[in-house]
DNA sequence: TATATTTGTATGTATATACATTTAATACAA
DNA sequence: TTGTATTAAATGTATATACATACAAATATA
């Protein structure tokens, strides 16, 4: 659906200014849906995405800063969200010792079997999501890439 | 540059599920400048959208659940949003005759004072922040509305 | 008309984003 | 070695998102 209809706007400016608008709406679209999923499992969108940058790690430990730099929303908090996380027993917080201002992340065994039962699912919604077919997915992934230079 | 460079990630499931990925990742980076360039006006991206859908209005009043239909974020909260607005003197609230549970919303003359003074900035940021020549930009915007269905 | 239901808005609470500040540990230069 | 700067993480605060609930006004219906 046109999004001039969905937000009831006559027209843009022009298509750069229709394409920031539209970034912000699908995104929306996108999180909205991620987010009722998740909800049963007690996770947020953000907190499922440290847990998949943890699992990336295949057993090795991650710090904080180095979860900051990988996670979708660089100006989020990655302390905090490890810290939910925590208290939900997904991961463990250790201390480094070679550095010790440094907080060494592993992702439990309960992280793992949690991403796991989501994983298929996960799979399965995202294609429903993207009405789009095969080519042009890999398209609009390509403007996205190149979109931020 | 490679999204899956810029998280550190080696691959993707699939094209799907990079996409989603793919586009809360570029939302951060659209929302993030948008966000520094607005602050000095102590307009969040947000309360900016608002002002913009007043605008529209051409002078007349809007519902605050017609505003809310019209948010890019439609789980937003639209109340909270006009009372910022309020309390900055960028619009004014009117209680409806016709019907006493609805509030009608009008922008100011100071909040379509901001807005010009905004105009022509946002327009070109919008342009240089999305580095995509025109053809690629329309394709991207049927892409979007596209993906939504 | 009386009661029930729906609607429009506001408010409460938890989480997340954005950004500044704090604290402790480490690195490095004088 | 001492003092200064830098770094990693945590914390504080304001705003926004997500969703539940409250409340008054309007509408439907018995």
């Amino acid at each position: 659906m046109r999004l001039e209809d969905e937000i009831q706007q006559k027209e843009f400016k022009d298509a750069y200014n229709k394409a920031t608008v539209n970034l912000l709406f699908t995104h929306s679209y996108i999180v909205t849906k991620q987010n009722s999923f998740l909800k049963p499992f007690g996770l947020s969108p953000e907190q499922y995405n440290v847990l998949r940058i943890l699992r990336g790690q295949n057993g090795n430990p991650i710090t904080v800063s180095s979860i900051q730099d990988r996670m979708l929303n660089k100006m989020s908090n990655a302390s905090r969200l490890v810290e939910k996380l925590k208290q939900k027993g997904l991961v463990i917080r250790n201390e480094c010792p070679a550095d010790r201002r440094q907080v060494d992340i592993i992702i439990t065994d309960k992280g793992l079997d949690l991403l796991n039962q989501l994983q298929q699912e996960i799979l399965n919604q995202n294609q429903n999501l993207i009405k789009l077919d095969a080519s042009e997915v890999d398209q609009l992934n390509f403007l996205l890439d190149k979109l931020r230079g």
